[in-house]
DNA sequence: CATGAATGAGTGTTCATTCAT
DNA sequence: TATGAATGAACACTCATTCAT
């Protein structure tokens, strides 16, 4: 109260609300339309307070998609407390596919990012490390299923790995480009179509008999 | 006025060549890059006459898609001479996967598009359709096969067909953004192990034994 | 006239009519108010119509500049044909010297461009060129003059070279500043006190009789 | 309150500071590069407590350029103590002219000033009055060396004050925009001419035999 | 047909200034 | 007193488009 501070601001839930912001822009008008005016207008700010939170327009579209992947990346490791193996890595996937309207969103913001990669190398190294994070996890989980025999000897844990994230991108993309084809419960069968090929034994072990989406 | 004849031979592979350009720009530059400067630069032709073939830079950047498209569905017309069925479906899909410099090229211009379509009403259209004429393609040879008996009796075309293009286009999706991944056999890989799995038998029926990469 | 040329401009006086422009605009408004946008306006032209004719804004003022001391150079050149020595020194130093208002406006952007080069390091190349250029006139006079006998046996042409240069800069900075107190009476009366000093007799040998100022 | 007097010391003192932060900056960076960002960042200070020692930008670079002044005023005044005529004269100019590092730095920032005066009418007419106090103090010593009969009779006063700022000024220029071609010697033997030139008798009156330059 | 001059809107960015705390 | 968040204007520059030649 007498500290000398000079505005009471949660500067980090402020550069957040920015962040989002920005993410509505970039599903509703595509990676393109989100020029800094349309951020300020839809985060309800003036151009240059932009200045203060992030030091270019890179930095924004950077942290946005950065806090995207980080979010994500949250959801799955709450998600999956107490689990591992097969169990952990069909709720990480669950996680990962664009289940419901963020998640939508979330792939909305990854997509538009992929086709910005190609002439963007700075962006570039940013996706790759974080594509990295991701076939990390996936392929901890698959080693914990291995570990605990869960898996079918000849599994091979690379090619796995890559199944699940050709799964994840590829729905992704179709999702977003073409979302009436693309139902959450078509890629829930397809997930568990690829786990159950996977697996030791022909009945599922992954798959709950419940239904699969909670919201 | 009737001397102007000859030159409609010129006047397509004029435009094929300004679309051409197209392509080495966006792979080059990405999507964002592909300035109308750029691409005639590219094209070594001033920007006026892009006027005289195209009626706008969203002309451009679409006839380029339909073309990438249009030929990549001729190779597959031209290789499947003959076929049907699985080994149909095979051949059509190693020339859709990203296996070489060309098809490379083809993902990139792809991938590119995407994240355009997300703000594009029109270039969401266009990629509609070409992404039915796509699964039509994969569905009429699974259809094939399924008639043929070439398929295990409960396996679901539609999924089948979704599990297609969801490895199109996720692989695409990673060889443009991590090349170093994704090579060609891990691709082809992939492809068999999807296409085993929709095999009535376990003995490999659509992959031949020799290489897989005639070129 | 059958070619087709697409729009008769004369491009070099269309360039020139701009450098034109930026001058008039560095000396109403000095070098900070010389905006892309004013001088566009000054020029009557669009902000855009300038990226035609210069790659940068730092090219507009650059070339500003050595367009001004190609103007003095030329002048100087025509106005010494035929002659050598001090007199031909002498009309150099005249042609240099802000005595009247076209000089007057090539003193201006001098002086302009002095502060900015500060913080500038290419104009600082440019403007070392430039200075570079005019000390070896100076000092070629001066050495046809010693060469002549019109000298003083101990006159150093490095330091009558640098007094005349200092007297050029001296006075543009104080013509500039101070208009009033820097009479063209006054410049030639220090300019021919100078020159007195390196010549080898009391009479007066490089200035005539006459009127000093033809204009 | 009255706990605030001691403050008043490190009122001017931090003034000071800033200002001549503000003089580095102009220095390295040149004067467009001379914001109150970049001040506040060398002057180690947040941005709006320079609203509390100045009213306005102009008037940060304005006092900057008047302490400078006055600094310059403050040496001379005190080297010639004790000192009249052409000794004061000689010790005046030697304090005005880009001797050393300090003086170098206070050239760099009048030169500075001058490009920015032009469009700027205050600052013209501060630049105005400080040049009057220069000649008037430049004008008293050579009365005094006129009364004492120092002087050549012949030597007009205001020609000869006239001839000593244009030595200050242009040397000043040159000294900032080609560091190397003009050595302190240079400047001294410049100067001691012109003072040469001045004097009643050849043998030099005002130029000490020893060395020119203490420090 | 083809050129490139010309336009003006829109981009990211920087800046001096104001103001609530 | 002192802070830095916030503003809005101005900046240089790029771009797609139009049009006279």
């Amino acid at each position: 109260m007498f500290a000398a501070l000079p505005k009471i601001v949660d500067w980090d839930s402020r550069r957040d609300e920015i962040l989002s912001a920005t993410w509505r822009v970039i599903a509703r008008d595509g990676i393109a339309g989100a020029t800094i005016r349309a951020i300020a207008k839809e985060a309800s700010c003036s151009r240059g307070i932009l200045g203060h939170y992030f030091t270019d327009k890179a930095d924004i579209l950077g942290s946005a998609l950065v806090l995207s992947h980080r979010r994500v990346g949250a959801r799955m490791a709450a998600a999956t407390a107490g689990l591992s193996g097969l169990p952990a890595l069909r709720i990480v996937m669950l996680e990962a596919l664009p289940l419901d309207g963020r998640r939508d969103l979330e792939a909305q913001i990854e997509i538009s990012f992929w086709g910005r990669a190609l002439g963007n190398a700075e962006l570039r190294e940013l996706q790759h490390s974080e594509f990295d994070r991701l076939c990390g996890r996936l392929r901890g989980h698959l080693a914990e299923a291995a570990d605990r025999g869960e898996l079918r000897p000849d599994c091979d844990l690379d090619v796995a790995t890559h199944q699940l994230v050709v799964l994840i991108d590829g729905l992704s993309a179709e999702r977003v480009l073409y979302p009436d084809r693309v139902s959450p419960d078509r890629q829930v069968q397809m997930l568990d179509s690829l786990l159950a090929g996977f697996a030791a034994e022909p009945s599922m072990q992954a798959a709950p008999a419940g239904p699969v989406l909670p919201g």
